[in-house]
DNA sequence: TCATGTGAAAACGTTCACAGCA
DNA sequence: TGCTGTGAACGTTTTCACATGA
């Protein structure tokens, strides 16, 4: 019943499934270069770390791709799921701060592959302004303010240091970008309409911390009973 | 029949509340900043983008650390979330590859704030083994290999181009790493005992993306009563 | 009085187990 | 036969509402 023709799905897609989306799609990517035309949700699910029922549902939220008994059509999910995505439409982004980061990020395969087009980028200061990066020429920082409508870039990028990434932001939101990728170690405040993101080290750094520090306790734990000193008697960890 | 015996803390801390955090953490570091030495619930909520009911949930996983009618201390909740992340202890971190971005990332704010530590940099190219980053020499990333457990690194990280990620994955596999940050775009694999985080611009685009293009769909949705007809008319955006 | 801390309820996401189909 | 797609069970996270205590 689901099945109707130019109908557009709209069945819901849960955000913990979107963060998945583009890691399923890198490894069909690879699948793809080494011209493997199918691949099952087992597969997925071993490369992705997560288990194949999981898989099987976040792809079944986009509609029913798969052939039972065989597995998905490699090129024709990774078509789906850009679809879902939204990726296969134009994404302008602005990146502001092209210290080694932004550097970094402009060059990124992350834009050579799908829809995202580097459109812009700023920087203030006079050695770096002008300069050419990828095809695209620097701009001073001011200049932001100054795009209409019509230039307004999709999607901001903050790769300054932390203490300029809020007058960044600002400037975004003035011009009425309304999704931000901070990568500035810094807390930044805009309308509650702005979609924002925090990718940086400093915060993947302390997670990785947690549960580093969760295993040395583990470990620590797990060893006592084998001490049969004061109490406890747990079951040794089955690896 | 979890029995325990063990008396202090053991409350589970859920992975949710792990990923929000640091997030708090780099929110009270500002407080701390402009010297305000207690803050609510609601404050970092608003910060944080939560609710601030959330905000207590998760902050009371860690112990009961408020004031009724007052709030937090900001250094003492400081200390107490470094605490619960095991931040307090020294995590010294290998870097491999240092191009752009790995030289962004050892240069880092992350590193500068907190027990993190680059204990190592790794490249393989002649012009930048030997060079000096920031106090630690770039050593050829052969030399990883030679690492004794004692020398071992906690935290490996690779921002190498893609093509080389997997190779410097299983070194540091092999000596131990068991935990590994990743960020090239390439889908690594190690073994399930080894932690694993993606953080690209790549996989950030993509999820910005599929927000990005949800509020295209809402806004065409939205208006398509308003309109009545095949044609446009577009309320002038209100800023 | 004001903001925390927390049970209990609701919402959400994951896993299971198997029916359905190539 | 083999693998997808999916209801139903389960587990986790969020939200609510208010008792608690400074």
């Amino acid at each position: 019943m689901v099945g109707d023709i130019g109908e557009v799905q709209a069945r819901r897609i849960p955000e913990a499934t979107v963060l998945r989306l583009p890691v399923y799609q890198r490894i069909l990517a690879e699948y793809l270069r080494s011209e493997q035309t199918t691949v099952s949700s087992e597969q997925l699910a071993n490369l992705a770390r997560v288990g194949a029922a999981k898989v099987r549902k976040d792809l079944s939220l986009l509609g029913s791709f798969g052939t039972r008994g065989t597995g998905y059509d490699t090129a024709f999910l990774m078509a789906q799921i850009d679809h879902a995505l939204g990726v296969d439409q134009d994404w302008p982004v602005a990146i502001v701060g092209i210290g080694n980061l932004g550097r970094a990020l402009a060059n990124s395969e992350g834009f050579s592959s799908r829809g995202f087009r580097v459109a812009y980028c700023f920087d203030l200061r006079g050695e770096v302004v002008g300069t050419k990066i990828g095809g695209v020429t620097v701009r001073h920082v001011d200049e932001l303010a100054g795009l209409s409508a019509s230039e307004r870039p999709s999607i901001g990028v903050v790769s300054t240091p932390a203490v300029a990434a809020q007058e960044v932001a600002d400037a975004f939101v003035e011009i009425g970008v309304r999704s931000i990728l901070n990568f500035a170690p810094r807390v930044l405040q805009v309308p509650p309409e702005v979609h924002l993101r925090y990718v940086d080290l400093s915060i993947e750094l302390q997670v990785m911390s947690f549960f580093e520090s969760r295993r040395r306790e583990a470990a620590v734990t797990a060893r006592l009973p084998l001490v049969g000193a004061v109490g406890v008697s747990r079951a040794p960890e089955p690896a």
